[in-house]
DNA sequence: CTAACGTGCAACCAAATGGTTGTAGAAACT
DNA sequence: AGTTTCTACAACCATTTGGTTGCACGTTAG
């Protein structure tokens, strides 16, 4: 898929999904293999529903996406959401190549 | 400065403060210039103390960095923090080539 | 010296977050 | 058919977040 062109608000979403740390390790297993909800939860020590919002975040955040497999949802991860995320940093760090670049200007020129 | 190893604390941190536009346009434009705290307020519809609050969350992601000069705080970017972002995004990205390398494995011996 | 400016901080408020327990429905096993 | 398993969701609670106003303090300008 190509690379979308993310709202202000979907971005919120995509760097509030990451700023938890269980968030991440769910992520971390959904990008590694397929995993129902019930295994995840076992895997941590808070409530099944505690997990289950969690990937909720995550879905909602498009990191992830579940699939129905009989009665179990599969969680598997969606790197396209990720390899947006990492392009706004991207994005981020060229202004400060700029801001950089005419400071040598700057001291060039002086 | 190398690239220091984050504590899961850290990692909420820096993605929390990513996660809100008012914050992300305020690091957008440390990261092109010196600006003081007033200065950047009269950009924003919301109060200054507001947007200290945002400056004071960038500030403990080590996003950026205050330097007083006379009366008024320089905001201004710290990199090393974007990068480290970054670098954990590739990460999670890394995981996911693993994981369709072992796809890929198992297309090829079946 | 006094006034204005830039900042920091506390108190307060509404809404969101991260957790809990409990209930209920759909799918699968016996 | 009945029971168990997996999931979804509501209600509730404590804490955090994102905003406000007001006040105090150091620094600069007149």
């Amino acid at each position: 898929m190509v690379v979308e062109t993310l709202s202000p608000d979907e971005v919120d979403r995509l760097f509030q999904a990451l700023a938890d740390a269980t968030r991440r390790d769910i992520l971390a297993r959904a990008l590694t293999g397929e995993h129902s909800v019930t295994a995840l939860a076992s895997r941590y020590e808070m409530s099944f529903a505690a997990v289950q919002k969690h990937v909720a975040v995550l879905e909602r955040a498009s990191l992830v996406v579940k699939t129905r497999r009989g009665r179990e949802q599969l969680v598997t991860a969606d790197p396209d959401a990720l390899a947006a995320a990492r392009g706004l940093l991207e994005q981020y760090e060229a202004l400060w190549r700029l801001r950089v670049a005419a400071i040598d200007d700057l001291l060039a020129d002086g």
